[in-house]
DNA sequence: AATATCTAAAATGTATACAATCTTATTTTA
DNA sequence: TAAAATAAGATTGTATACATTTTAGATATT
């Protein structure tokens, strides 16, 4: 007479479903496997995920907010291009902001964190040396992140994040695949600075850092059609 | 519940419906009509708006991507309660960005966009005087909205306006009506620094400016439950 | 009277139906 | 043949139905 309790690890997962579905589209297109300008259908997704448009179109708007996509009235969602011309704007955006943060944060992490945080740059660099492109872009991006979040400002944190996931799309549009930036060279240098509590050495190197990334770029226009189905059911990494 | 539908006059103007919602609800927000923590459920709104839940879902979905509301799982959304400890990481996240942003607008920009600002500043002066405060406090952030367009740097100065925003809930939300914090006089000076193109006065003005209003904050929790259909029927706006 | 349990109402979660719009292929016409 | 008109198909826009969950009130129990 009481409530049937359904089968809780289905309805566990719908909680999830659709982050879920958020982060794969998103790694799809860090991947390269979605070209910036592919259009992202509602219902090819749906068929895709096994969910009706609804939870789609929930998660092409959050991407839509992040920038990650562009939905235009009547035409649907497409991954963003971001024009040549724009591109300087985002990574000097990216040096004002994480100048600042790294600044705040030199001497405030804790052992703990630090290394944490060289254990995540150990990760990056197997990434980077196997080839596996997207995972290491992905990887990098956390590098970032949990350095933003040791400034201990939840807000300018949240706004790096933005620009960093932001600046992943545009490397992954304008990068050749070959030249993967070494970040993690850069990166122990910047948590070194960090750990000594050297707050002008660690802006300087940030600064110089997301420079060095903005030179890898051939900024080129190009573009590349793709099938939605072969893109998602086979996974390429590993 | 008459299920009467309350067509105002953008019956037809489906495209921009959707944007004149969002504008209406985050209003009434700001001219502390809604408090922080009140509910706003989705059938309620759809009727006053006239419009199914499926709009007013993707409105409030926007309104959370900005920090605006909060949506939890099968409870809805509820305007957000900003912790008296988090206030002031939005406000030094203000300090840090624009801060750097008037450096970079300071001189760059034309006797057409500095006449625009003094008339704008003028029209904010108006509304503070005549004691509409939402009005006044929209206009403010306006101001802030311009300058930081005027860096030149779009992805900064979106970043800018999110935590303007943002940081107009919070003073909704702990700013006495009385204490209207005279924004408009700070006003003029920051456009003064930015006509003689002198980044350093600039950005000192612009802290202090960020500074003052903080300082016009009394920081005490409180609260106050509201009926959603008095609120948006009758617009005490005028 | 206080607490617990159960039931009804209300709100959100999801899928789907149908309308409006855009796209593409075909046919018509000069 | 080329351009224009048109019709068929695909895609998004919106509303609504139904399921699930929460909330609140009533009833029962100690």
């Amino acid at each position: 007479m009481a409530k049937v309790s359904k089968n809780s690890s289905a309805e566990k997962r719908s909680a999830h479903q659709e982050q879920l579905i958020y982060e794969r589209i998103f790694d799809v297109i860090l991947d390269q496997k979605l070209a910036p300008g592919a259009r992202l259908t509602e219902e090819a997704l749906g068929e895709i995920f096994g969910v009706s448009r609804t939870i789609i179109r929930r998660v092409l708007l959050r991407l839509s907010h992040e920038g990650v996509v562009e939905i235009k009235p009547n035409r649907g969602a497409s991954v963003t291009s971001t024009p040549v011309s724009d591109v300087d704007q985002y990574f000097e955006a990216r040096r004002v902001i994480e100048g600042a943060i790294i600044r705040m944060a030199a001497g405030r992490a804790s052992d703990y964190e630090i290394n944490d945080l060289r254990s995540l740059i150990g990760e990056e660099k197997r990434y980077y040396e196997s080839q596996t492109r997207g995972k290491g872009l992905r990887t990098s991006n956390e590098v970032h992140f949990r350095i933003a979040a040791l400034a201990g400002n939840e807000p300018l944190a949240d706004v790096a994040r933005q620009l960093i996931s932001r600046t992943a799309l545009i490397i992954s549009q304008y990068q050749d695949a070959s030249q993967s930036a070494c970040a993690y060279c850069d990166h122990t240098a910047l948590v070194d600075a960090l750990e000594a509590g050297d707050p002008d050495k660690a802006e300087h190197l940030m600064v110089e850092h997301i420079d060095h990334i903005r030179h890898t770029l051939h900024l080129s226009e190009e573009s590349a059609p793709i099938d939605l189905f072969d893109i998602f059911s086979d996974d390429g990494e590993a």
